[in-house]
DNA sequence: CACCATATAGACTGTTTGGTCTGTTTTCAA
DNA sequence: TTGAAAACAGACCAAACAGTCTATATGGTG
């Protein structure tokens, strides 16, 4: 075989990108080949199920991508929510300032065109926000939090900044994303 | 003049509620110009920049339509936080789930594949999230919080909204949305 | 009644879309 | 060394795309 999948990879990272910039439906397949530097035989042969099977991978890598990002807060404050919560908050704010405000949430685009009519992709979206909330309500727990206390506060600081991603792109401003980590840094 | 306009209306109906269900490039012209039963001369009559121009007077629709909800909650809640976000959250969390989980926020996807691009569809955004924080901001002054504070709580409580619209319709479940509900009613 | 801007109507066009199909190259195991 | 599976490669296709164009209907006003 050759060599193990040159270009797989490289299609999934670029799908991710142009999906989190312009969206699913805007993204054509050929704009993915052409800046993967994948041919269209390679594409349909890892991913016999064409465009929607490149979504669902897409979606799984950028489900990866944000919960190292979270582990790394995690390791770097394992039990100060104020701190954590700032550190989540200061990142995204900075890859979306330095994309020129436009990447923000690497998944929330594509769900909001393809779900539910599409379940894989929606599937590969609960997974990657089940991993979120897990890490998220572990730096919650180990700062002292019940459980269930420590999950409901997981998910609604996950909740705010997706919202804030969409604000912060209308409004081309890192505010909204700051706010969201004084706020729930605050609780 | 035939009337006034009778399909001008039909249109931006239609593309709203088209772009609020599967996006804004997943909606094509010619879907838009069956469902509202409108012919194309007269889209490019009434919108002579396009489909991007029926997307910022789409957006705007939008923008009223759920200015008017939070109008009528505030009505029946003037100085109450928790009746306030609870009844937001159940026209919410209602409107999704007899949609089959289709109908979340009606500018999110359009604004997301579109901004910052397009600068009007953009600026509709911004019109539009503005009204909405003014009304949710002045229950909450009127309910006894700081002018800043109530500022920050509505952009909260809409930020926590947005995300929550995305979960539920992944999970094809209202709790997020009524979670949104709660924890901002318990402030 | 006649005029004319407003609005309706849809055929048509060049481009791009996702997907199929037929080969060729690479690599490992036998 | 050779056979076969895995991967690469891109020409090709029907359908759908946004947008243009010319023609027709409508109805208030002079």
């Amino acid at each position: 075989m050759a060599r193990v999948a040159k270009h797989r990879q490289a299609l999934v990272q670029t799908a991710m990108r142009l999906f989190r910039r312009q969206g699913y439906a805007s993204s054509g397949l050929n704009q993915i080949l052409d800046e993967s530097g994948a041919p269209k035989g390679s594409l349909y042969h890892h991913f016999p199920g064409g465009k929607e099977a490149l979504a669902e991978a897409a979606v799984d890598h950028a489900g990866e991508l944000i919960a190292e990002m979270l582990e790394s807060a995690r390791e770097r404050h394992p039990a100060d929510l104020a701190a954590f919560a700032g550190a989540y908050a200061a990142t995204m704010a900075e890859w979306m300032a330095e994309s020129g405000f436009r990447s923000g949430c690497p998944i929330a685009t594509t769900l909001l065109e393809t779900t539910p009519e599409n379940a894989a992709i929606a599937a590969a979206g609960a997974r990657a926000l089940d991993r979120w909330v897990d890490i998220v309500g572990s730096v919650a727990r180990q700062s002292g939090m019940q459980a269930d206390a420590a999950r409901r506060w997981a998910h609604m600081l996950i909740c705010a900044m997706e919202g804030a991603l969409i604000v912060a792109r209308v409004r081309k401003s890192k505010v909204p994303i700051l706010d969201v980590g004084r706020y729930f840094g605050a609780q």
